[in-house]
DNA sequence: CAGCATCCGCTTTGATACTG
DNA sequence: CAGTATCAAAGCGGATGCTG
């Protein structure tokens, strides 16, 4: 992109970022970590090849990824953050906190990766009881499950299903979404089709209480 | 702009203040308050008048300001954050954050406006002894002074000249900054063309201490 | 003068096809 | 798998003109 010429911190924070995509292809990199070409593709619906490429290679120059050349037998090209793209991570998480409440409208034909859900997921919940034993709870929604495990007093989120959740929940992303954080009790949410196997007292456990 | 048509939080943030300039418009209204449309322009050097205006137009309808029209005598149109512009703030100051070290290279014919400045000082800068009585800071450099006031706890930055300044600084903008957030030593700022007038302990209590 | 709208040349983006 | 090549369409920047 043209540089914005202006001797600000913000503005030179745009001339690095602030390119259409570039944003997306750093959370790609947030909630798959190192990926190959083909899987930030994949999780970067809409994009044009030709521009995937050339944000790779002007991200790369600014020192925000770098590319590892993967010694056979994998042979392929590795993507990953630098420690100075690990620091965009405040970033994302301000444009998710403010992005959140325009996720109410629902998907809208939008696509959808569930790992996007990893990010609002450690941001808006909280373990509410530490000191209980640990709770997982797995989410069926979008293209593949993701886990949310609390325990401890932290929340941590992933892609990929659990091996002993205390309750599967699914449905779709909206209605989980909403469920999830709070928004909608679970009377309403079964009602717009949300199911869940196991024990649903997991999600009051990770809902942030009264106090925000 | 085109919407990423992603059912994703951060990407549905960028649909509404990812555009070219966008970022930059929300930062000249929480710089300088509300502002008439000739302001704003004075204030984004190398925007071009039509880009301003439609950008106007569509982030009015996004929610994130509003237009309100001044009766006479003063007739004009004057346009402020909405409260949900407002609520930005975490994602400007992130990104001040992230941007504040490609400051250090230099204007290298960037354009200035010291207003710009007030983002970072409030950032960067605390209120070292609290107890004491405040301290005013008065930085002369770009196009107009800013003042720095630090009492209390709480470090607060504002365009214009301050009334009984402890201490004013005067200099190129990133010789200022440097000295200004520590990284400078007043001995080599000095050496770097900076002047002061006053008591340079001020600097001092607002520079952050070892734990950052 | 404040607040735009119009026009025009250039750059960026998006869609698709193709390649080592 | 990890891109490059091509081209039409959209967006941007700069200049200028218009209106209350």
């Amino acid at each position: 992109m043209r540089s914005y010429r202006q001797y600000c911190a913000a503005a030179r924070a745009l001339d690095v970022i602030g390119d259409r995509w570039n944003l997306l292809i750093v959370r790609e990199l947030m909630v798959r970590g190192p990926s190959r070409y083909t899987d930030l593709q994949a999780g970067l619906p809409g994009i044009a090849t030709n521009l995937l490429a050339e944000r790779l290679r002007t991200l790369e120059q600014a020192g925000v990824l770098e590319r590892e050349d993967a010694p056979p037998p994998v042979a392929a090209t590795v993507f990953k953050l630098t420690p100075r793209g690990q620091e965009l991570h405040g970033v994302m998480a301000e444009l998710v906190r403010w992005g959140a409440p325009l996720m109410v409208d629902g998907e809208r034909g939008d696509e959808v990766r569930s790992r996007w859900f990893t990010f609002p997921a450690e941001l808006f919940l909280t373990d509410t009881e530490p000191d209980k034993p640990p709770v997982v709870i797995e989410v069926r929604t979008g293209d593949e499950p993701i886990t949310i495990e609390a325990g401890g007093g932290k929340v941590h989120a992933r892609a990929g299903a659990a091996e002993d959740p205390s309750v599967v929940l699914s449905g779709k992303p909206q209605v989980v979404l909403g469920a999830l954080t709070g928004k909608l009790s679970l009377d309403d949410a079964r009602s717009h089709g949300l199911q869940w196997d196991g024990d649903p007292s997991a999600f009051e456990r990770v809902q942030p209480g009264p106090a925000g």
